[in-house]
Order: structure tokens, then sequence, then C-alpha cells
DNA sequence: ATTAGCACTCTCCCTATGAGAGTGCTAAAC
DNA sequence: GTTTAGCACTCTCATAGGGAGAGTGCTAAT
């Protein structure tokens, strides 16, 4: 089912309309604010049709329309014109990220940018190291029987794990097993998911002791055993949901709690929408997710020296400025990866 | 004002009933459900007399009573018999903390207990570190420009910063401060307060190259620069606010979605009221904060090897069922103690 | 194919009404 | 003097009705 030139222009007539006041469009408002040289009885027909083919509704038989899941995806996909952010603007986001030099205040830094600026949820998700290159590894005894694990990648992140060991520390031996396993990664490039691996075939030929080994083994497995799926995430706006007038339905504030609450229920959808285009806007039951069918997530990936790390996004009713959202993540994600690149 | 022993009877039936309807309290309410052998006319003239010493209030000329934060005030303090948690909660909770072998899962289960056992949202404020001891320091060079600084402290607490430098890294001189600094700790018990100004005096008697000092200087005093009023906290149950009716109200639903955003305005609060005793309660209006008006805190202190270091809490609506909070906080509380002692 | 005109539908707001809950007051009983 | 029975009074809440207004769907004319 082709739309036709004229539909299309009231179907973005229709969503312009909701999405600036909130209320259901009537045909009326239409011929008054859009210049379409149409009478309201025509677009009442042409908004018949586009209620037919599901791309409107009504809240009830006499009332305007309000565009459905899928009249907003066809705007996003097919109508909506690029927008972008003004200088001062830009300015601004620039001056703030200027502030912080930190990685953690980077990150929340962003999340705060992004819910200022869209009066909705900001989200960020942390990048992911296990695809990155190890560099460095270091091994810190603390205490008498606790090891401070850190590794540092090729992207200049870091991370760390602290292990607690059974038996007494042998300096020397922890000393001689960082130096070994930092040879090693000179020599061979290698990412987070494999170290262990290689590192157990490397100590295999080396060493023969059995007693020694199962040690050592059981402490590298403690090492390497990093939460790859729980990658850390930020939020900030959660007050703006009480400015949305979508979520004073208790069952709605239920779902979106949830959604606020269970972060990872959040940065699992994000990730499933990840590779393909850059930017990736989910609008209501697209995601599948009952939490998220009245909102809509609009992400975007950011990357460190070139390699993609991480995605940002912003979560808000499914009737949001799609133009906006999508040209404030975009900048966000690029202005963050050209930070954390430097880092 | 005294309160006779029927009047308080009366108070503590209404608050009672109060918290398990949440409908406001009739005369003939308490007459029916409480063995107080009086008529609803003598009950009524007592709630009368409540209601002019600012115990209760009508939400209306003819409805039953609420109580009011004095009127809880008044039960916390005088009339609430001390609750237990049950042998087999009591087995649960430390079935679940038996699961959690790292400080960071710890806390975010602490949190999560709180939450789950109250159907509230459950804080916990990290360990404070700046009065703990330093027993150890490092210095760990990374990448090219950046140092990681790591202190240990008497109560086995770890934090670490990550500083940017100008010039190259000189490794020897590095190992030699920090194994300066290390020996002075030996010597001398210096928390991370005093750390800075403890340190500068001993460099000055050593050092005389005024171009190296300033760097040094420089570097020492980014390192112990640490947020102190600004530790981590931990929230959970945030979906609970949903499920009381008193926060649908748009007004106070802004409230509470402020102070689960802005978790420093909860971390600050319940530091203001830490010392005195061991647990606390803090109702309503008390604490002057126009964001906690609907609301109320109930908080317990924790140690660490017996040294007082934080504070976890529960909060919810001044509608709580106070002996039930007390007994919640007050045992977790304790066996955090324990965990985090043990580490 | 488009539009003017109109009947129809549904919401929203206001009012009225009556039942029910609960109080405050008073006079009588203890 | 304290307690209580009795009752008028007040307020909420649910229900219904009615009128205004918004907006549609349909039809017949352009």
């Amino acid at each position: 089912m082709e739309l036709n030139e004229r539909t299309k222009n009231i179907l973005t007539a229709v969503v312009h309309r909701y999405i600036t006041t909130g209320e259901p469009v009537s045909s009326a408002m239409i011929a008054e604010k859009y210049n379409l040289d149409l009478s309201t009885a025509t677009i009442r027909h042409e908004m018949y049709l586009l209620e037919k083919y599901d791309y409107l509704w009504q809240p009830h038989t006499s009332s305007g329309r309000i565009p459905t899941d899928k009249g907003y995806r066809f705007y996003v996909d097919n109508l909506m014109i690029k927008s972008y952010l003004r200088e001062k603007e830009k300015r601004e986001i620039i001056q703030i990220y200027n502030k912080s030099k930190e990685f953690e205040e980077t990150m929340k830094v962003t999340s705060q940018l992004l819910s200022k600026l869209t009066n909705n949820i900001g989200v960020v998700l942390a990048p992911v190291i296990y695809n990155d290159l190890v560099k460095n590894i270091q091994f810190i005894p603390v205490g008498s029987n606790r090891i401070l694990t850190i590794i540092i990648t090729d992207t200049g992140l870091i991370c760390q794990k602290i292990i607690k060991v059974s038996g007494e520390i042998n300096r020397d031996r922890l000393n001689y097993l960082s130096n070994f396993i930092n040879s090693k990664l000179v020599e061979e490039d290698v990412n987070l998911t494999n170290l262990n691996n290689l590192l157990m075939e490397e100590l295999d030929k080396i060493i023969s002791f059995q007693e020694r080994f199962e040690h050592i083994h059981k402490f590298l497995e403690e090492c390497f055993d990093f939460e790859y799926s729980k990658n850390k995430v930020y939020l900030d706006g959660r007050v703006n949901i009480a400015k949305h007038p979508e979520f004073i339905e208790t069952d709605k504030l239920n779902y979106i709690l949830s959604l606020i609450e269970e972060e990872n229920i959040l940065a699992d959808t994000i990730r499933r929408y990840l590779g393909l285009r850059k930017t990736k806007i989910i609008i209501g039951k697209e995601s599948k997710l009952k939490e998220m069918q009245n909102c809509s997530l609009v992400t975007s990936e950011y990357s460190i020296k070139g390699k993609s790390a991480g995605a940002i996004g912003i979560l808000g009713p499914t009737r949001m400025d799609y133009p906006r959202m999508v040209s404030i993540t975009e900048y966000i994600s690029d202005k963050l990866s050209e930070i954390l690149s430097e880092f």
C-alpha cells in the first residue's frame, strides 16, 4: 500500500501537530495550520484512509487522530526532515564537556546532557571492553589475602577486580606471572575474551608442577571472569517522566519505573538494535517489550579511536520530537567519541 | 501537655489502623477492632482532643482521622513496640549475602534486600573513607601520561583515582615517591584528610629542587582530592513508589522522583542525622526538605571493624510500618557490618 | 474528485440528588 | 464528673441527566 504525496503531507501534519500539542488532531486543525489547500472534508477523508491502514487512530469515535506506532515509523523512515543543533547549543555542550576530566564523570555528564536537552531520560552505556586488545596487566597485593588486578586496554580503558586468595601471597611469583603475561601481550594481540585461553596454553608449556598450576589456573580464571553483559548504565532525568501526561496512568507509570529500575532491560534493548546504522529509533511496541510499549528510544553509537565502543540514547514517550532527538543523540555521541579517544 | 494512658491507647490504635488500611480511621472502627471498652462517643471525644493538640487531622469535617507527623513522632518515640524478624527471614537474608563476594555487589544486594523486604526504596551509603587510616599507596603508570593511584585503608577499603600528568613519567622517581610515602605511613597513623598536609611537610624537608617539587606537589594534591561528600549511593526499589497511593498526585510524584534522581539530597539528609543513636527515624516535614515532606526515612548505621563507616536506610511514605522498618534496617546493618569487617 | 452541509456521536462539565460515613453536640445515665 | 445514647449536621461519593462543544461520517451538490 503506497501512500500518495497528499496523504503523506497529511500524515506529516498530524504527527507534527500531535507532537507539539499533545492533543488528538482534527481535520479543521490541519486545514487551519497547514497550507494544504484542502477542505476539512477532504482531509477528513484522507484521515479516514490513514486510520484504515493503521497509521492513525482515534481515542473515541468523534475525536481527532493520533499517530500509531506504525504512523510514527513511517514518519521517521520517510517523512521527517533532519534537524540540526544551533551553534549556541553546540558550544554549550562542548563547554560542559570541557569541564569534566575523568572517565566516570564524562559518562555522567553525557547522560545529564541528554536528559537536559531533551526533557527525557538520558541513557549512556559504558564502553564494552571484551573486544579491546589487552595492553598491560598489573597484580597488586592488597592486605594479606587479596590481589587487585588491573587491566589496561588499547582504547585506554582500565578495568579492575579484587580477588581473594586462600593462601599466603608470594610476591615474587606474582611478579613473575605479571611479567610473563605482559611479555606475551607485547608479542601477540589478544582481547579480553581470549586472554584466559591463551594464558592457559602458555602456562601449560612452562609449568610442570601440578599443584602450583592449579592455584594459578583458578586465580587467573577469576581474574578475567568479567560479567561482560552487565556493563554499567548511566541514567539521568528520571524526574522528566512526571512531565509527560502519558505517564500519569498507574500502569504506564509502572512500566516506565521498571525501565528506570532494571537498567539492564534498557541496556539489553539498546544493544539488541546496535549495528546496522549509527542511529536507531525504536518506537513503542516495536521492541516487543511490554515495559517499553508506551516509550520510544533513540540511540546512537559512539566509538573510541574509531572502534565502536558503546551507545547513548534517550528514552521518552512515543510522542517525542524525533528529528530533534536524533540530532541531539548524534551530536553528543560524536563529541563523546572524540573525548574518549583522547583519554 | 502530657497524654494520659487512654489517649495514648487511642493514638496507638489510630496509627496501627491507618498503617494497615490506609483509610482515615473512624471512632467506630477503633471501638470495633480494639478492645478499649469505650463507646464511640468517648473515642470521638478523645480524637477531638488529639486533633486539637495536633497528633491527628481530618481530610475533611466528617471523615475519620489520620496521624500527623507529630502523631507519628509520638508513636515512634513512646508507643511503638519493637518488632523482630522471623528466623526464616533472617536465614534468607544471610543466604543472599553469602552469594555475593565482592564489595560493589554487597552494596547492591543490601539495597535490594532493603527494598524487597519493605516494599519501599532501599538506600545504601557507601562507607566513608576520609577518617580511615591510610595503610598503603601505589602509583601505577598507565599508558604514557596517566598515573593510577590506589589507596588502601585500615578498614580494607580501596579507593583509586586516575591522574593525567603533563610530562613524561619518570618511573624511578615515582617508585621513590611511593616508597617514601609508604615508609611514612608505617611510622605514623594518618588518615586521608591529613595525608596531604603531612606529605607536604615531609617532602619539604628532603627536597630542595624547587621546580621538581612544584610538580610533585601538584600531583599529590590532585591524588588526594577526593570528593568526600559525594560518596556513592545505592538505590533499589524505585518501582515501589507506584504501589503507594499517596504518590499518584503529580506534586508528590515529582518530589519523590527528585529524591530518587538527586541521590545526594537523600544521602545528605541521612548524613545529617547520623551520630546519636544507631537507628534514626525522620518523619515527613521534620527533615525540612520539601522533597521529603510526604516521606519517612528509617536509617541505621553500619560499621567496619567496629568503626562507624556508613548508613543504610529505607525511604517510603510517612504511612509505613515503623516497627518492622526499624527491625529490618537494624538487622541488615548488623549483617552488613559483619560482612564488611571480614573483607 | 472535491466540498458544503448536516446529522450524529462522544466527551466534558455542570448540576442535582440521595445514600452513607462519620462527626459534634447535648441531654440523660451512671 | 465521666460516659454514653441519640440525633442533627456535614461532607464525600456515586449516579444520572442535560446542554454545550468538538469532531466525525455521510450524502448530495458542485
